[in-house]
DNA sequence: CTCAGGATTCCCGCTCAATGGTAATCCTCC
DNA sequence: GGAGGATTACCATTGAGCGGGAATCCTGAG
């Protein structure tokens, strides 16, 4: 693959060096860059001078490293999620408006919910939903809706791995499971009590794109005791016929309802 | 520099291939990326397959690649942009709630004001900020925050430079800019009446951070005729000062008012 | 002031991964 | 069926990347 002993790219390297920064790593000394990587020192300072070149990464006075604004700016905006970000944003905030808690928008990646975007303050409730953080699909209600509406080669796929149980109430069984995304498939919506963190719930629904396939899921989480749940569903299913309209939906064709089986 | 003819190293390749991806070309053939880049074609092809191989690129059902979801997000997890967003936003939507039009929130890169964040309908009013996107420092209402509020050595050299008059009421001369500048530093905000677009205006405040420097600038842009802009500015002070004080800044010490000269 | 431990830079010979031309193959519309 | 473009396959060449080791620079503790 490379020049290297460890026989890796530099793409390779490149990704390790840009993985081991996080939410809660923004920055660090290159010897530590090293050290999270596990890259020899030398190579390490070598690479990261390539990159501070580039301005891919940034040099603070301290002497540590983080990611480059350059980075950032060239990502966000060649990506597509800003795309989806953009025209789902308007809507997530009327609906932040009326249901007070926190909304979110997630999508489907490998084998988990990525969030791309997220409104409503963090103060109220406790939510662990993180921008660029990821759950597991058949945890979250964002996940249940992405799963019901994927592929059924997909599904079956996902459904014969080992499923963690969270809680009492997160469905781990293969059959059951796939009877409630049937369920999710009719009713529209997924509403989930308490999956990951008991004391909150969360109630989502899907996004569409043009060609009628499921691309996001938006959905709110609000505290569990509130019973009045389902009153948040129209306003969700709302906003996310105005995000998939914004997409380039053109409207449900009758009988074109995606089934999996 | 590298192995390849031209003398670039595989970063800067993997720069051009990033930067040949924006907001209206999300997505595209290998070889027109080739033919973007200037890259040889057989090099793009390499490349490209190496970035699909650790899915920072991928590959859609019509053969186009786009910018993976996995370098977004490795991006936006580990950026700092992340945390000022965070601590931006709820405030930005008590703003937008207020203000009704769009609200921005950009820092300084490279001679330009980049924003980082915006809310707001776009239907209302023109209005040509973009989330990514850039615009010259002297011309809008963010960037004259942020050039106020930066050290006196980056103003002299950017004031040094020739300054495009974009309207007859941008200022280019170097004297009548610094003097306004002063004026800003001193009344907390700017205000310009339809700078580029002149059917719209701006207005903006600093953000700072814990050690009191400038870390962005809040905007809003509302419609020209709008003549009570003024009421605007309280709004966007309170706001600012709440995001100032989440990103761990102290209060205005009395008597350490920044001062360039 | 000195000293230790760590961060950072220099140095340098080895080597194989990256390079990029050419040519073959695969698509996909007319 | 065939023209034009996209994509893959092949391959000889070589210098960019590699990484160990040592020197130097920092910084805070004593």
């Amino acid at each position: 693959m490379a020049n290297s002993a460890s026989g890796e790219s530099i793409i390779g390297r490149f990704v390790k060096i840009v993985s081991a920064f996080d939410d809660r790593h923004t920055s660090m000394t290159v010897a530590e860059l090293g050290r999270r990587t596990g890259l020899p020192v030398t190579t390490t300072y070598r690479l990261v001078n390539d990159l501070l070149a580039e301005r891919l990464l940034e040099r603070e006075p301290g002497g540590d490293v983080h990611i480059g604004t350059r980075m950032w700016e060239l990502v966000s905006r060649g990506s597509k999620m800003l795309g989806l970000r953009e025209a789902a944003l308007p809507f997530m905030e009327d609906v932040q408006a009326v249901v007070q808690h926190s909304t979110t928008l997630g999508i489907l990646d490998s084998d988990e919910v990525l969030y791309i975007e997220r409104l409503g303050s963090d103060k109220t409730i406790v939510d662990i939903t993180k921008i660029a953080g990821r759950l597991p699909l058949h945890a979250t209600s964002s996940g249940l809706v992405l799963l019901a509406h994927a592929p059924a080669a997909y599904q079956d796929s996902f459904l014969a791995r080992p499923l963690t149980k969270f809680t009492e109430t997160t469905l781990t069984e293969p059959s059951l499971l796939r009877r409630h995304l049937a369920e999710i498939r009719q009713r529209g919506f997924a509403a989930m009590p308490g999956v990951i963190v008991p004391e909150s719930s969360g109630i989502a629904v899907p996004v569409f794109g043009p060609d009628n396939s499921v691309r996001a899921a938006l959905s709110v989480v609000v505290p569990r005791n509130e019973e009045n749940t389902p009153a948040r569903v129209p306003v969700l299913m709302a906003a996310a016929r105005g995000i998939s309209r914004a997409l380039g939906w053109r409207g449900e064709l009758k009988g074109t309802l995606r089934q999996s089986h």
